[in-house]
DNA sequence: TGTTTAGGTGAACAATTGTCCATTGTCAAG
DNA sequence: CTTGACAATGGACAATTGTTCACCTAAACA
């Protein structure tokens, strides 16, 4: 492919720039006014060299209709490299018992994927993200209906952990000072509950909070 | 939200198809012809009928400028069978002045992959995540590094949304009232600030955050 | 020096495209 | 029986939008 003019650059980015913020092409006289042109054949000429040069097809006469060749995938922004590796998520409810990859497939209640470079997870784990009830972590920020992306690995002090107490997952923050057992606390003074800690029950160590607002 | 005809849901669906098979949103006549209606007012009828159910936006006047409310809930979603559509985000810290919304390439820290039916996505493109900066939003539980994913659109009352002021990219809180001119709002009761909203400079509207452990 | 290429002005033109008016018919609810 | 929502016809109009012609400047080039 031929190169682009630093010009012929702008006038490309402006309409890619313009689909990618409001759904749709701009217009000839959208783009004339973006760059202050004074006469729209400016942008015509612009436009005749980007289809010359490949990167830009139009469907004459016809008004908005760009179609913009993108050296690779045509629709998907290019990945990064260091980007590549997605980390796949259930989200599940409450988790009755055990682990989350036994839970059933109806106790899905849907998938977040996390790009690791964003986050810092580890892929390889078994990673899962659960859905908070309550308020037992509001002072650590987390609040009801927030999700959580857990990662199953031995909790350090300080650590929020998913625990499994009387049958239920719950969030609490993992507590272990020196010389003493270790402890789960909830984040929240008004309810300041305090458990204590069978090792096996710490489901994983929380990683990440994801909340739709 | 009200329910469609068979009719309207029938030229939805064109409207839609035609956008993800041609990159370019339909004209009135091109909608026409594919029902072989004998007047384009029969399309006319059709999308006041889509608008006013609030499931379509279109600008007046300007041609092919059609903008989709698709709906939040899964089940209503059913664009193509890939089943895994996954609304892929880049991640940027702030955006400078130049082109005021525009995410430059270099700008990109990371990238974020939020799968629709967990964050209640509507668009699957012109989203992007910023990191916040700062303790502005605090009381909206929003805390510094947390990544906001935001979706460019109108703001309306109590949305959150990215604003540019002075040159940079923040969070605020959206007020209209009705009758009084809109403001934008810090949420932190420490540090109330108040700023005039010049309707250009707001970016988008949040949609999610993310944040790190 | 002449020629090509990129970039642009200015004005006019024509096709596309959105919009509106008046009318017709069907069907279900009140 | 009337009313209102839904669906559609037919024609006209106006705004938006793409296209073209003639002409200009500056830099690169051979």
């Amino acid at each position: 492919m031929k190169d682009l003019t630093a010009r012929q650059q702008e006038i490309l980015e402006f309409i890619e720039h313009h689909e990618w913020r409001n759904g749709f092409w701009p217009s000839i006289r959208e783009i004339q006014e973006r760059f202050d042109f004074r006469s729209t054949n400016a942008v015509m000429g612009h436009l005749r060299a980007l289809e010359r040069k490949g990167v830009l097809e139009r469907i004459p006469g016809q008004a908005r209709t760009f179609r913009i060749n993108r050296p690779d995938d045509p629709d998907a922004v290019q990945m990064p490299e260091d980007a590549t590796e997605v980390v796949d998520i259930p989200v599940v409810g409450a988790i009755a018992a055990g682990y989350p990859d036994r839970v059933e497939s109806g106790g899905e209640i849907g998938r977040l994927q996390v790009d690791i470079a964003s986050a810092g997870f580890s892929s390889r784990r078994r990673s899962f993200a659960l859905q908070v009830r309550g308020e037992s972590m509001v002072d650590a920020e987390i609040y009801d209906g927030d999700m959580v992306v857990i990662e199953p690995r031995e909790a350090k002090d300080g650590d929020i952990v998913a625990a499994l107490i009387d049958q239920e997952t719950t969030l609490k923050r993992y507590i272990q000072k020196p010389g003493e057992p270790p402890y789960l606390k909830a984040e929240n003074k008004f309810y300041p509950e305090l458990h204590p800690v069978n090792e096996l029950s710490i489901q994983g160590v929380a990683k990440a909070v994801v909340r739709s607002l």
